[in-house]
DNA sequence: ATTATTAATCGTAATATTGCAATAAACGAA
DNA sequence: TTCGTTTATTGCAATATTACGATTAATAAT
């Protein structure tokens, strides 16, 4: 036990829960923070930045990049990472969507 | 060693790494999928609806209830839950503002 | 009062996530 | 080539989350 039962939900609930799951955590939220704001987008500044170790920033960026909605480039020994806008589009429709919902019914 | 450092990270973003937690997982998803467009939110219609344990909605509620996204009324033996219209308008701003980002930069 | 119904809580088992040191891999510079 | 720089991966330890049976608590019905 302890292994979510995904068989039992729809897809889109499966896809909401996945997506969302890149914004549960404090460091991913602050990575695509800076991928935003930032003028640079190379690896071993979000390190320097954040504040965790390498090692972990470079495993968040991966569930990030896991996600689509961030890609990496290769410019000689660093890494350039980026918002996949096309990807961010898409969570954003689908999340929007979700919060939009109307109240059927309101009792409490 | 496996402590989320939430004291690194500003208060924004550790308020969104929260409230998207709600998300997480694809049973709340479901949860609140049923309480907004179900015509009744009765506890035990939801256990039967989307066929986990009742023990393991109550938990899903009870995170539901501590972020505030939804109230519960006792009504009898049963409890209804509710969307908490209010909350949940606060975390749509707060997590749409977050999506609508604009990119300064993108070099990939 | 006794019994049935409903939901919360407790205890426990299992899996998932987070964090980092150490190491590896890949490249540029000397 | 050799050394330094940068990022990915591995291995491990610790905490967090998920799930559920069993129990408890509270109320309704008989």
């Amino acid at each position: 036990m302890g292994v979510t039962k995904s068989e039992i939900f729809t897809d889109a609930q499966n896809k909401i829960a996945t997506l969302a799951k890149a914004f549960a955590h404090p460091a991913r939220v602050a990575i695509l923070h800076q991928l935003f704001k930032s003028e640079t987008c190379i690896c071993g500044d979000l390190v320097h930045e954040i504040g965790l170790a390498q090692a972990t920033i470079s495993q968040h960026l991966k569930e990030l990049k896991n996600l689509g909605l961030i890609k990496g480039n290769i410019e000689g020994t660093s890494v350039c990472y980026c918002i996949n806008e096309k990807k961010w589009q898409e969570m954003k429709q689908l999340l929007t969507t979700f919060f939009n919902q109307e109240i059927k019914l309101n009792c409490c």
